[in-house]
DNA sequence: CTGGGTCAGGGTTCAGT
DNA sequence: ACTGAACCCTGACCCAG
C-alpha cells in the first residue's frame, strides 16, 4: 500500500523534506525555494485545502508544502531495514497533527464540495461523484486530477495578451470622465436618420446599388459632407462611454488574463460551490445586461428609437453584447474573467462553464470569440462592433428598419475610420477582410442569442436545456431555425459582403 | 574526545582501510576504486589540502584518501580496550607538516563561525549517533572543521553564469585586429570640445540646465546633429578595444568560471604560498593597470587631454576600472579569476583575498560588485560605464572640466546608446533605473581607490592597512572623508538622475 | 571493531508536455 | 519553461565475521 502524497496526494515515494511527498512535491519544492516569490494564487489561496488536490496553482501548491512541514533542513531520517520499518505514525511525525489528513476527516470536509473538482480527462464533462470512498475502484483516476497541463509558452502567451485589444491606456480608463451628453450629438444625426431612408455608406454600397436609388442621391450627398464631423463625434463618444461603463471591468480582467497566464497559473479549478456559483452567474448577467443598457443609452442613436424598439434592441442583442465584451477573455478553451459581486468573485473557469452549459453551446461560444478575435480590433472598435451589430435591420425585430440602417452604416463608417486611422493599407485590407468573414455570423449570433439562449430553462437540470414549445432544441436547431422572423438572407437590406 | 576524519575532518567511526575516517569518506573510498578514473579536479589538486576541507571535488578527495594512506587490503585491527585506546599520534601518523600552509590563519578566521551540516530541524527523528564519542562538552564543534558548503544547484549556477556579461561571441575577440587608429575619430570630437564646454547630453541634461547656459547653445545643436554618428564610431572603437585588450582574458575568466561552478567545485583553497600569491598579485595588478592604460588611450577622448590630466585619471581611476574588470567574477562571496604571469597562473580565492585586505574593504568590494552586476550590462556596455565613470567631471582632479563633460556625456550617450538597441522598452526602464541606482556609487568607488586602496601600506603586515598622515584609517574613514579635494555632491555639474 | 552491504533521501537530468 | 520519473551520489545504519 503506497502512502499518499501529504501536499498532492500523488503516490508518495518517502519522506522528502521531512514530509511523506510525492518526487513531483518534492522537486517542485526544492525549485520553489528560488522562485516562490513569483507564486501567486488567485482564487483566495484555497486550492490545496483539504480534498481539493491541483497542482495547477503553484502557489498553494508551495504554500501547501510549507504548511505540512516541508523544510530544506530537515534531518535525513536515515535507513531502515524491513524488519524495523517506519510505522505510519512515524512518518506522520513531522507534521502538526496527523488525524487532520486521516482520511475519513478528508473526506468528511470535502462532502459535497468534492463533485466539483474537475475531471481533466477530455471525456467527463461533469466529474463523477466518487466523494466518499477511500479506495478508488480505478486507481489511476486519482492521477486524472493531477493531469499534467503544460505551461504556455512565450509565444501562445504573446498570442493570449494580444487578445487584451488595444486601448491605448487602460488605466487611465477609471479616471476619465465624460462631459458631453450623449443626447447632444443626436440633435443633427436625427434629423437626416429619422425624414430619409439613407445608406450612406459609400465604403460597403456598391455601384450597382447607388445605380438603384438615384433619388437619394442630393441628400446623401448632404450627409456625407458632414459624415467627416460626424464619425468622429461618435467616435469619442463611444471611446467615452467604453471607458466609463467598461474601462474598470477591461483592467481587471486584462490584469487576471496577463497575470494568469504570465505566471503560469491557468486557473482550472472551482473555487466555490455550485450554488454560489450559480448567483455569481446570475450576477454576472444582470450586470452584464445593466452595463450593456447603460452602453447602448450612451451610444448615439439609440435613445432616438421608440421605447418599444429600444426594448427590443436591449433583448434581441444580449448575445452580441455579451460576446463583444467576453471574447478576448475566451481563449484555447479556458475562459479569464471574474464573475460575481464585488466583494465575492470567482473565476468563472472552463469547469463551471460545462457545468451549466451544453458543450456544443461552449463550443459555438468558442468558436464565435476565436473568430471574432482573429480579426484583431481595439477595444473601441469591437464595440462599434457591437454597435453594427446591434443596428443591423435585418438582425432584429425592431420596426424603424430606416433608422436602423441609417445607424447602421454609421457605425461601420465609425469602425472603418477607427481601422483606418491606425492601419497602413495593406493591414487595412487584411483587417477588413477578416471583418467581413466576422461579419457573416452576425445571424448565427443573433439566433444562438434568440433562439438558444432564451429559451435556457434555468429551473431544470444541470446543464441547463433549452426548451422551445415544450421541446428540448439543440444549439444546432437554433442556428439553423428557419422560422426566425427576419428577412431571409436574399432579401436583406443591407449588404454586408 | 571524539576522533576527526583524516580526510574531510568529520567525526570519525573508527578506523577504515587503514585510516582514521568517517563512514562517509569510508564509502566514498569504497565507490571510488571503480570510478576514480572519472573523478577531475579544476583547483590544481589543492582542494583537500590541510585546514581545507570541501567535499565538492571528488578528484581530490580520493587524491586525499590514497594521500593518508587509504588501502582495501588494510589489516583490520583487532578490538582495543578503553584503557588501550590509539594515541593521537599514532592516529594522526599520515599527517603532513602543517605549518606548510596558512591553516592557523585560515582556522582562526573560520573558527568563529558555526555553521554545521545537519540536524537543524528541531523534533524531527534525527539518527542517534552510534559513535565512538562520549558526550563531548561542545559536539557541534566536530563539524566546523568541514565547514561543509552545499554544492551549488543549478539556479545558483544559471545566476553565475549570468553574470558573465554577454558580448556576442567571447571566443572571437582574440581573433579580431583594430585597423583604426583612435586618433582619428577624435579629430572631429575636438574642436568642439577643447574649445566649448559642452554639456551635450539632451536626456541628462535638464531644461534648467539649458537655460543657465544659452551661449552654448549653437554649437550645441551642431553637436547633436553630428551626435548620432559620433555615438556609433565611439561604440566600435570601445569594443574592439575591449576585444582586444581583454579579450582572452574574459575567455579564459569566463570559462574558468563556467567550469568551477558547473563542475561543483567551487574554490576555496590556497594553491601555493603566501609569498608567491604576493607576487602574483602584484603582477595581477600592473597587469590590470597595463590593460586598463591601453584601454583609455584607446577611448576616443583620453589621448586629447594633458599629460598632466592623462596621469591623474590614470591614477585616481584604477579603482573603477579594477570593478569593470572584476566584478563578474565576484560572486557569492568568492572570487573567479586567475591571477599572476601566464606560465604561473594562480587562482585568487577569498581565501587569499582574507590574507591581503581588511574584511571591510572585501565586503565593500564585494557589494559593489554585486550592485554592478545587478545592473546587467554588456561587457561592452560595462566599459561604457568604466567611461562614463573615468570622466565624471566632479570626480577626479583632473583639470580640463569642459571636455570631462562633453566625454561623460558622449559615453553616456554612447552606453544608453547600447542598451536601447538591444532592450525593449520595458527591460530600457528597468536597467536604466538599476544604471542611475548604480551610478550613485560612483563617489564610493573613487573614495574607496583613492583614499583607502592608494594610502594601503605593502611593506607592513597582513592584511595590509591604508594610512594616511601617519594614521591608519578603516574604510568606512575613507567613504566618508569630507576632503576630498572634489566639488561637493550640491554643486554637480552633472545631473546624474 | 570494521568491511561490506543497504537504501533513504539529497541532488540532477531530461523527455515529455 | 515547468514537471516529475528516473537516475546518481552520499553517508548513516546494520550485521556478519
Ligand atoms: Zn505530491
Ligand atoms: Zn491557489
Ligand atoms: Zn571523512
Ligand atoms: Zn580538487
Amino acid at each position: 500500500m503506497p502512502i499518499k502524497c501529504l501536499i498532492c496526494g500523488n503516490r508518495s515515494t518517502g519522506v522528502h523534506y521531512g514530509v511523506v511527498s510525492c518526487e513531483g512535491c518534492k522537486a517542485f519544492y526544492k525549485r520553489g525555494q528560488t522562485k516562490s516569490l513569483s507564486y501567486k494564487c488567485y482564487f483566495g489561496q484555497a486550492c490545496f485545502e483539504d480534498g481539493i488536490k491541483s497542482n495547477r496553482c503553484k502557489a498553494c501548491r508551495f504554500q501547501k508544502c510549507v504548511q505540512v512541514g516541508m523544510n530544506l533542513q530537515a534531518p535525513k531520517r536515515g535507513r531502515r531495514t524491513k524488519e524495523r520499518a517506519f510505522t505510519i505514525s512515524e512518518l506522520g511525525a513531522c507534521h502538526r497533527d496527523p488525524n487532520h489528513y486521516h482520511s475519513s476527516v478528508y473526506n468528511d470536509k470535502t462532502g459535497g464540495r468534492f463533485r466539483h473538482i474537475a475531471p481533466a480527462g477530455g471525456g467527463g464533462v461533469v466529474a463523477s461523484s466518487t466523494a466518499i470512498s477511500v479506495i478508488t475502484p480505478n486507481p489511476g483516476r486519482d492521477l486524472l486530477s493531477l493531469s499534467y497541463i503544460r505551461p504556455f509558452v512565450n509565444s501562445e502567451r504573446a498570442e493570449a495578451i494580444s487578445l487584451l485589444r488595444n486601448s491605448g491606456s487602460f488605466s487611465d480608463f477609471t479616471r476619465i470622465e465624460i462631459d458631453r451628453t450623449p443626447r447632444a450629438h443626436m440633435r443633427w444625426i436625427d434629423p437626416y436618420a429619422q425624414k430619409n431612408c439613407l445608406d450612406y455608406r459609400e465604403k460597403v454600397m456598391s455601384d450597382e446599388n447607388s445605380r438603384d436609388m438615384p433619388e437619394f442621391l442630393g441628400d446623401y450627398w448632404k450627409v456625407i459632407q458632414q459624415k467627416g464631423f460626424l464619425v468622429g463625434e461618435s467616435l469619442k463618444v463611444v471611446e467615452d462611454a467604453v471607458k466609463v461603463i467598461y474601462g474598470e471591468q477591461l483592467t481587471t480582467w486584462n490584469e487576471f488574463m496577463r497575470e494568469a497566464i504570465f505566471c503560469n497559473n491557468a486557473p482550472k479549478q472551482p473555487q466555490c460551490s455550485l450554488a454560489e456559483m450559480l448567483q455569481a452567474i446570475r450576477d454576472s448577467v444582470a450586470e452584464c445586461q445593466r452595463k450593456g443598457t447603460r452602453f447602448y443609452f450612451l451610444l448615439p442613436g439609440f435613445s432616438d428609437f421608440t421605447q418599444e424598439d429600444q426594448k427590443i434592441l436591449l433583448t434581441e442583442k444580449w448575445s452580441e453584447t455579451w460576446l463583444i465584451v467576453h471574447s478576448p477573455y475566451l481563449w484555447r478553451g479556458e475562459t479569464y474573467y471574474w464573475i460575481g459581486e464585488r466583494n465575492r468573485q470567482y473565476h468563472y473557469c472552463q469547469y463551471w462553464m460545462r457545468q451549466v452549459l451544453h458543450p456544443s453551446h461552449i463550443a459555438k461560444v468558442f468558436s464565435l470569440s476565436e473568430d471574432l478575435n482573429a480579426v484583431k480590433l481595439t477595444v473601441v472598435e469591437s464595440f462599434l462592433l457591437l454597435a453594427v451589430a446591434t443596428f443591423h435591420p435585418d438582425l432584429t425585430t425592431a420596426k424603424n428598419k430606416p433608422f436602423l440602417t441609417f445607424l447602421y452604416g454609421h457605425y461601420m463608417d465609425c469602425l472603418l475610420q477607427s481601422i483606418r486611422s491606425r492601419c497602413n493599407l495593406s493591414e487595412q485590407i487584411l483587417l477588413e477582410k477578416r471583418l467581413r468573414t466576422f461579419m457573416k455570423q452576425f445571424r448565427s449570433v443573433y439566433r444562438l442569442g434568440n433562439f438558444y439562449v432564451r429559451s435556457l430553462d434555468f429551473s431544470g437540470g444541470l446543464p441547463f436545456r433549452a426548451i422551445r414549445d415544450s421541446v428540448v432544441i439543440s444549439v444546432e436547431d437554433a442556428l439553423t431555425t428557419s422560422d426566425d422572423g427576419l428577412p431571409s438572407l436574399e432579401s436583406s437590406s443591407v449588404m454586408v459582403a
